[in-house]
RNA sequence: GGUCCGAUGGCCGAGUGGCUAGGCUCAGCUCUGCAAAAGCUGCUACAGCGGUUCGAAUCCGCUUCGGACCUCCA
C-alpha cells in the first residue's frame, strides 16, 4: 500500500493515513442542500473529495462513502423565526416540498456527471432518517446533554464542554464564542446563546414536519450527518470530508452530537477540508450573487464568462490548484488551463501510435512514474501531479520528433500510466483525443472520412499542389478541424 | 471586535532551510512548400523591514495588504 500523507484539520498536522480497518476505509462527505442549483464553488468541494476516493480505490482501498442529500433541516435564520430552506422554496414555487428536493437532486447528479464526478456508495437523505434521528436525540437526551424546551430540543453545549473538549475542530474557545453570539435575542428557548437545535417544532404554516416524542416538527441543522455517518460507517470512522466553511459550526456541531450520544470520545480519525473557489478574489457564493451555474460556464452565457469551457477543462483547472488552498476563477486561467488540457491529451494520443526505438529509452520512466504516486501520496497533490505529467508530455512529443528515445517497455509504461493518473485518478476522460471526439460525433462514418480527406491532401502534397492541400486545410479548419503534419504523415483532430 | 489563513516571475499555480515545479503568455531558433503542431533556448520570482543560520521563498518577530470563519453557506 502506498504511504499516504492527509492534512488533518482536526490537528493540523499532515499525519499517515491508518484506516481503522484496512484494506476498508469509510468516508463520509457533506452533500448538497437541495433547494437550488449547485454552483461551481459546490463543484469543486465534490471535485475534491471525488478524487480522494479515486485515489484511495486505486491504491487498493475498499473505500464506502457516503455523501448525504440534506433535503430538510437547514433554517434561513438563526433562532425560532427560522424557516426550512426546502419549505420556504417550496411555497415561493409553489411546489410540494419533496417536488423541490427531486428537482434539485436531479440537477446535482446531472451536474456531478457532466464533470465526471463518480455517485458515492452510498447517498442517504435526511428525511429517509428522521427515525434514526430522533433515536440519536433520546440518546443525546439521556446521556444529559440535551434538554427539552417548549416542543423543541436543544443540545447543551455547556454541559457537555464539561465533559468533553468542545471546539477542538474549529479553534473556537466556548468563552469567545459567548461575546460573538451576544447580538442573538429572541431565542428565550435556549439556556445559553451557543445551544443548538436538534428538533424543532413545527409551526402551523410548515410544511415538513414529522412526529416526534417532543413535538410535531423537523429535525435540526446539523443532526442528519451525525446519524448517517454513524449508522453506515460506524461511531467511529476514518475521513470526514467538507467545504471550509462547514467547519464551524457545522462540523462541531456534529462532533458534539456523537459523541455526546455514545461517548466515543473521537467519531473520526481524518478531517479534510476543501478550500473556497474565489472570484476576484472573494468567496464564490449565492448571497455573493458571484456564483455561476455549471451550465452557464458551458454555455459561456454569463456576465462573468467570456466564453464556455467545458467540462473537463474545468476539472483540469481546478485540479491545477490544490485542494486545500483557495483557488480563483478567471477567464484568462481557464483558457491556460485550456491549451494546457489539449496539449496533455494530444500527447497521449500521439503516444498510443508511437513507434517504439530499438534503442534503449533514454529517461528514466519508472522513476518518473513513482513521482506520480509520491504527488499523490502528498496529501494528494493534483497540481504536482499535472506537473509531473507534463515532462511526461514533452518526452512523448519528443519521441514523436525523432528526437529522444523510448523503447517498447517504455511506451508501455508511459501509456499505463497516463491512463492511470490521468484518467483514472484524475478522472479526465480524454474527450478531446481524436478518437473519442471523433466516436462521440454524430456519425461514425466521421473519422473514415476525415481519414479520406487528409489522404487526399497528402497526395496534393506529394505532387506539390499546394492550392488543394491548404484548401482541404482550410476548409476543415473553418469545420473546427485542424490538421497537424509531421514527418510521419498529417493527422487530424476535431475542435 | 475575536479566531485562523494567505501574499511566489507578465498571468495561473506548486514548493517548508541548500538541489531554485509545471501550465499559459512573450522573444529567438530548429523543423516545415507555407502555416500549425512539436522540440530547443531565453525571460529566474518569492509583499516590506528586521532577526536566526555557513546558507531562507521556506524558521522567528514586526508592518502593510487580502481572504475565510464567528449567521445558512461546498
Amino acid at each position: 500500500m502506498q504511504p499516504l500523507l492527509i492534512q488533518n484539520t482536526l490537528t493540523g498536522e499532515k499525519e499517515a493515513f491508518k484506516p481503522l480497518h484496512a484494506p476498508h476505509v469509510g468516508m463520509y462527505v457533506c452533500g448538497p442542500t437541495v433547494y437550488s442549483n449547485v454552483h461551481l464553488g459546490n463543484v469543486r468541494t465534490f471535485l475534491t473529495f471525488d478524487i480522494v476516493f479515486r485515489y484511495l480505490t486505486f491504491i487498493g482501498y475498499q473505500v464506502r462513502y457516503v455523501r448525504n442529500i440534506t433535503d430538510v433541516g437547514h433554517l434561513t435564520d438563526d433562532g425560532d423565526q427560522g424557516e426550512d430552506k426546502v419549505a420556504k422554496k417550496a411555497r415561493l414555487e409553489n411546489l410540494e416540498p419533496m417536488e423541490v428536493v427531486q428537482r434539485y437532486t436531479n440537477d446535482f447528479h446531472d451536474v456531478m456527471r457532466v464533470f465526471n464526478i463518480l455517485p458515492p456508495s452510498i447517498e442517504p437523505s435526511a428525511t429517509g432518517h428522521i427515525v434514526e434521528q430522533i433515536e440519536m436525540i433520546k440518546a443525546i437526551l439521556d446521556r444529559g446533554y440535551a434538554y427539552e424546551s417548549q416542543g423543541s430540543v436543544y443540545f447543551d453545549v455547556r454541559k457537555f464542554a464539561a465533559d468533553y473538549p468542545y471546539g477542538e475542530l474549529s479553534g473556537r474557545k466556548i468563552d469567545e464564542l459567548i461575546s460573538a453570539t451576544r447580538a442573538l435575542d429572541g431565542q428565550d428557548e435556549k439556556r445559553d446563546g451557543l445551544d443548538f437545535a436538534l428538533w424543532k417544532k413545527a409551526d402551523e404554516t410548515h410544511l415538513m414536519h414529522w412526529p416526534s416524542p417532543w413535538s410535531e416538527g423537523f429535525p435540526g441543522w446539523h443532526l442528519e450527518c451525525s446519524v448517517m455517518s454513524t449508522k453506515y460507517l460506524g461511531e467511529r470512522f476514518d475521513i470526514h470530508g467538507g467545504g471550509m466553511d462547514l467547519k464551524f459550526p457545522h462540523h462541531e456541531c456534529e462532533i458534539a452530537q456523537n459523541v455526546g450520544a455514545n461517548g466515543e470520545a473521537r467519531p473520526v480519525n481524518y478531517w479534510m477540508h476543501g478550500n473556497m473557489l474565489t472570484v476576484n478574489g472573494r468567496k464564490m457564493a449565492k448571497s455573493e450573487g458571484n456564483g455561476f451555474t455549471p451550465e452557464e460556464l458551458i454555455t459561456g452565457n454569463h456576465q462573468l464568462l467570456e466564453r464556455g469551457y467545458s467540462p473537463m477543462v474545468v476539472r483540469f483547472f481546478m485540479l491545477g490548484g490544490h485542494y486545500g488552498s483557495t483557488l480563483d476563477f478567471s477567464n484568462e486561467a481557464l483558457q491556460a488551463a485550456e491549451k494546457g488540457y489539449d496539449r496533455m491529451m494530444q500527447a497521449v494520443a500521439g503516444l498510443a501510435g508511437l513507434t517504439p526505438s530499438d534503442a534503449p529509452g533514454e529517461v528514466d520512466i519508472d522513476a518518473w512514474r513513482r513521482r506520480c504516486f509520491d504527488a499523490m501520496n502528498d496529501d494528494f497533490n493534483t497540481p504536482k501531479l499535472i506537473a509531473t505529467l507534463f515532462e511526461g508530455v514533452k518526452w512523448a512529443n519528443s519521441a514523436k520528433a525523432g528526437q529522444l528515445a523510448l523503447d517498447a517497455a517504455q511506451c508501455a509504461l508511459m501509456q499505463r500510466t497516463f491512463s492511470e493518473f490521468a484518467f483514472h485518478v484524475m478522472g479526465l476522460d480524454g474527450e478531446g483525443m481524436p478518437d473519442t471526439a471523433a466516436a462521440g460525433g454524430d456519425n461514425a462514418l466521421t473519422p473514415q472520412l476525415l481519414d479520406l480527406l487528409v489522404q487526399l491532401r497528402s497526395d496534393a502534397k506529394t505532387s506539390k499542389d499546394w492550392g488543394t492541400a491548404d484548401a482541404i486545410r482550410n476548409a476543415l479548419s473553418e469545420l473546427g478541424i485542424t490538421i497537424q503534419d509531421s514527418k510521419d504523415g498529417s493527422t487530424w483532430n476535431i475542435e
